[in-house]
DNA sequence: GAGTTTGAAACT
DNA sequence: CAGTTTCAAACTC
């Protein structure tokens, strides 16, 4: 299939114009100090004759590890229109002219090597870093430049090769889309003697992502990612942690969608025809079932006016009908009927995500076409508490792992639910409460009255099937039991099968983070990210938990900025005081990658500059 | 499907 | 910061 149409130009400036000494990529490498030091890798002897003026890039953090896509958006001007840098499939680079920018989403399902690498402390990562370099040094060029960087972020020969690939389709395109009115986040379909390679994107971008809310991009920014509001790029940094952290009902695969951004934004770029905005569900699905992204593609989109003019008679009936498919595919849709879906109430937005055609709100402003709105009102929000779109639940993988391991019938200690709930009459046995609903216990944080919390109370008690088997008895159902089951079996993942945004719990208004990096963090950027963004521990992966433990283990790092952080005033806790307690962390509790035994690898990686218009 | 309950979020 | 109100999800019937 001939997909010049597919690739979406989101970039504006000619890719061959980059100097190799201007790329983020070798910017980026030259700036992996902290490994330096750590491993004492005199790579920047490779690098570091490379003088780059461009600001310094973000590579893959370990978030990023469990991220399949890549995207690089650099500043760059090139002056070789021959090779003009258009965008590839909207998901795949985008080289701007904004501020350099590496944006990288992952999809968990697949293994990346780079947890190798980070592992081996860092040595493969930069051995692999200098033999790419060098090897291609010769002929430096955007091709080898993506070549190296895709390796190293990949891992995979096939999958950087696929990536690679596209790369070079994309920077051979004549066929731009700036208004971005293609973005599909279906993989590329290519013809057949491409497909290998696009077999491997394919699994890069397997699982499409529901479009999410652009919430930093907004104005300027988007014009060059693609002026159709309807862009899905994550936000400076967040992770779309709620979305993560909430959904117990989810599916696994839930997991598998987030975006981290921060610095390293990572994006859902996405497309942005509302239309096409099938929710990340409605994608995996088609996934799941064989049919893949390609017929997602093929799905007739459908106008933005036609969507928000689905009358919520419509829309009910179309929920519907689709009831029972989105209901056990847990795909939420919010139900909004006074908030405009532009509080925090609102499932959709909490989660930094658009509202869908499968939602039954009403009057709802939580879409593409009131970005702004939705911008501005997200700043307020985060203005009033900066983590209010932080993942309420944290766990460590670790945490992921007892509970998946054998012994699922404690509530991994390292989880809990950062502010604690507050429930009165549930006592922590319905989905009312957020601990509960997150499946993770109770904890010193909660104010909850009562507290069964069947994952772990609050007084320390841990859940207990007889226990469990007993509350069921008492509720008169065995419902309580199953959720909790359910629960377990989801339990590190979010309540919301969406497109994770990759949005910082705190807005890069807030500058939370110190200039400085903390122990593990790099210097920060202005940009919110910076939490995020410069979190670097790697663990031990557990592929199928990676994503979950990855962001959770981010969060922690989060926490730990804060905590550490000078800035210690922050109003964390919610407006009602509610706690943002910040997981205090016994001595004997390390940190997920402490408890692996593992290293920290700390990466002193330069922020990218923030693209948030709002200062 | 309508109504109730619940607790988070928002407001005062 | 505490109390109250609003809101929408969860739940019940």
């Amino acid at each position: 299939m001939d997909t010049p149409e597919k690739c979406i130009t989101q970039i504006g400036t000619p890719i061959s114009k980059l100097k190799v000494e201007d790329s983020p990529v070798f910017n980026f490498i030259n700036n992996l100090s902290p490994i330096k030091s750590i491993q004492s890798i005199p790579i920047t002897q490779t690098l570091s004759s490379l003088n780059f003026t461009s600001p310094p890039s973000v590579f893959t953090s370990p978030h990023a590890v469990s991220h399949k896509e890549t995207r690089f958006r650099s500043e760059n001007n090139s002056s070789d229109p021959s090779k003009d840098a258009s965008t590839c499939n909207k998901e795949v680079v985008s080289i701007g002219e904004e501020k350099t920018l590496i944006q990288t989403r992952v999809d968990c399902k697949t293994p990346i090597v780079v947890n190798d690498v980070v592992d081996n402390g860092g040595m493969n990562l930069l051995k692999m870093c200098e033999d790419n370099v060098k090897a291609k040094s010769e002929t430096p060029d955007w091709e080898t430049l993506i070549s190296a960087t895709t390796e190293l972020i990949y891992g995979s020969p096939n999958q950087s090769e696929a990536f690679s690939c596209l790369l070079k389709r994309t920077s051979n395109s004549e066929t731009r889309f700036r208004d971005g009115t293609l973005s599909t986040m279906e993989p590329i379909v290519s013809n057949t003697d491409e497909s290998e390679s696009f077999d491997a994107l394919s699994n890069v971008y397997r699982g499409g992502r529901r479009r999410c809310l652009d919430f930093e991009i907004a104005g300027k920014n988007k014009q060059t990612l693609g002026e159709s509001s309807s862009r899905c790029v994550v936000p400076s940094i967040g992770l779309h942690l709620n979305a993560i952290a909430m959904s117990s009902k989810e599916d696994v695969n839930v997991g598998s969608e987030y975006s981290f951004s921060g610095n390293i934004k990572v994006g859902l770029q996405s497309s942005s025809t509302a239309p096409l905005l099938h929710s990340q569900h409605d994608i995996m699905r088609e996934n799941e079932t064989g049919k893949g992204a390609v017929q997602a593609v093929e799905k007739v989109p459908m106008s933005l006016e036609e969507m928000n003019s689905i009358s919520p008679k419509k829309k009910k009936r179309k929920s519907e009908k689709a009831g029972g498919e989105a209901e056990s595919s847990s795909c939420k849709r919010c139900n909004c009927k006074k908030s405009k879906c532009l509080k925090l109430y609102c499932e959709c937005f909490a989660a930094g995500v658009y509202c869908i055609e499968g939602c039954l709100c009403i009057d709802c402003f939580n879409k593409p076409i009131h970005e702004e709105t939705v911008l501005a009102t997200r700043k307020q929000i985060e203005s009033r508490n900066p983590l209010a779109f932080a993942p309420k639940v944290i766990r460590s993988s670790d945490s992921i792992m007892e509970v998946v391991g054998d012994d699922a019938s404690k509530t991994p200690a390292s989880a809990r639910h950062k502010r604690g709930c507050n429930c009165k009459k549930s006592n922590c046995l319905k989905k009312y409460c957020e601990c509960y609903q997150g499946g993770v216990g109770c904890s010193i944080n909660c104010r909850c009255e009562g507290c069964k919390n069947a994952f772990g109370r609050k007084d320390g008690s841990s859940f207990e099937q007889d226990e469990e088997n007993e509350t069921s008895i008492k509720s008169g159902t065995a419902k309580t039991q199953q959720n909790v089951v359910e629960l377990f079996n989801h339990a590190p993942l979010p309540s919301t099968p969406r497109q994770p945004l990759a949005q910082l719990p705190i807005s890069s208004n807030n500058s939370l983070l110190p200039p400085q990096s903390h122990y593990h963090h790099g210097a920060s950027g202005s940009s919110s990210s910076g939490l995020y963004n410069n979190s670097q521990s790697f663990r031990q992966p557990d592929m199928s938990l990676l994503s979950h433990s990855r962001i959770e283990t981010i969060i922690e790092d989060i926490d730990e900025n804060l905590i550490q952080s000078p800035i210690t005033n922050i109003k964390a806790g919610s407006p009602n005081s509610k706690r943002v307690s910040l997981p205090h962390h016994d001595s004997s509790e390390s940190t997920p990658w402490r408890r692996n035994g593992g290293r920290k690898l700390i990466l002193s990686i330069p922020t990218f500059p923030s693209l948030t218009p709002h200062h």
